[in-house]
DNA sequence: TCTTGATATATGCATGCTGCATACATATAA
DNA sequence: TTATATGTATGCAGCATGCATATATCAAGA
């Protein structure tokens, strides 16, 4: 049985914490709010057409059209031809992945600073806890890139990732 | 110093948890994002004008007072006057009263799913790691209300919540 | 009491993001 | 070759939001 305190802190706090990260990483991309996600997802692979960006954002087909328009036309994505001539294939622009680069840097000050007060081994076993969080969230493939959509795959390699894994041994 | 992956961690936690949030609560909710936040607070406070409604959601005043016109209309929120002859008390009619506790219901069960894997004990850690964290994210009455937002006060009484602790003890 | 400034609410208007329905191009299979 | 599925793009409408502004009430001072 859940105590229904922690359920109720556990809430609050991500509440808390993903009100600063949209403010922080939409500041940032200075676009809206799916923008942050669209310019990480697509540093993280690149090439990837753009119904595939829809789904691991979980915006409709044509919202997302539009957003690529607006990256596009701020010269932050750039569109190329695929062998498959019906999909394109998305991009990161020099100044896109210098943007990206902002986001993620921003993200990580967030929660660097959210993590302050808790010492070394606090945070170890913080760690294990979410790992066994995230791995109960997880629903299959699209389900973990959406989880991921900003996640900073530097600070959290594929191989050790609670999200990827939850995936890979299903 | 803050573990990168910890951090990262925390993002992609919070992030999901969120989304399942929102999700489910705007659902039962049935109005746009901000309105579960505003049948909760207004529940919470019942009597309270707009414009400090419009603090806790971190909303502009014409915003908040259009979402109010919504939630009237749909017979959840009545205006009444109040002794200020400006301002107008909110509170919830009977069926508002109904749907705060279909939200509420709703935000303990995603949550209470997403605790499912972890013991008691585990549980009893997490809890304290998280009242480190939120009392460091709170700031001022104002960032305590919006935080708690979408709080359910019978899991977390005033006297021991963390943020309302960090507003106190300042 | 009258005036001035602050406070609280309400509304006109414009903007931005979204989804639905649809059109079009390309690929795949019968 | 034809039929169907897939991927992208666009017309259109809806909704929530913010800014600027109007109106009503309150509080304080001359």
């Amino acid at each position: 049985m859940t105590d229904d305190r922690t359920a109720n802190l556990l809430g609050a706090l991500a509440l808390a914490l993903t009100d600063r990260l949209i403010e922080e990483t939409e500041t940032r991309a200075k676009h809206g709010a799916a923008a942050p996600a669209a310019l990480v997802s697509i540093g993280v692979a690149p090439g990837e057409p753009i119904d595939r960006l829809a789904r691991t954002l979980a915006l409709s087909h044509s919202a997302t059209v539009r957003l690529i328009d607006r990256l596009a036309a701020d010269g932050l994505v750039a569109r190329r031809s695929l062998p498959d001539g019906r999909a394109v294939g998305l991009h990161l622009t020099r100044s896109g992945a210098t943007r990206r680069k902002a986001i993620l840097e921003g993200r990580r000050q967030v929660l660097g600073e959210a993590l302050a007060p808790l010492s070394a081994k606090q945070q170890d076993s913080l760690t294990a806890l979410m790992e066994s969080l995230l791995g109960r969230i997880t629903s299959g493939r699209q389900s973990a890139d959406h989880i991921c959509r900003l996640c900073d795959e530097d600070a959290c390699p594929q191989d050790s990732c609670p999200v990827e894994c939850a995936v890979s041994s299903e």
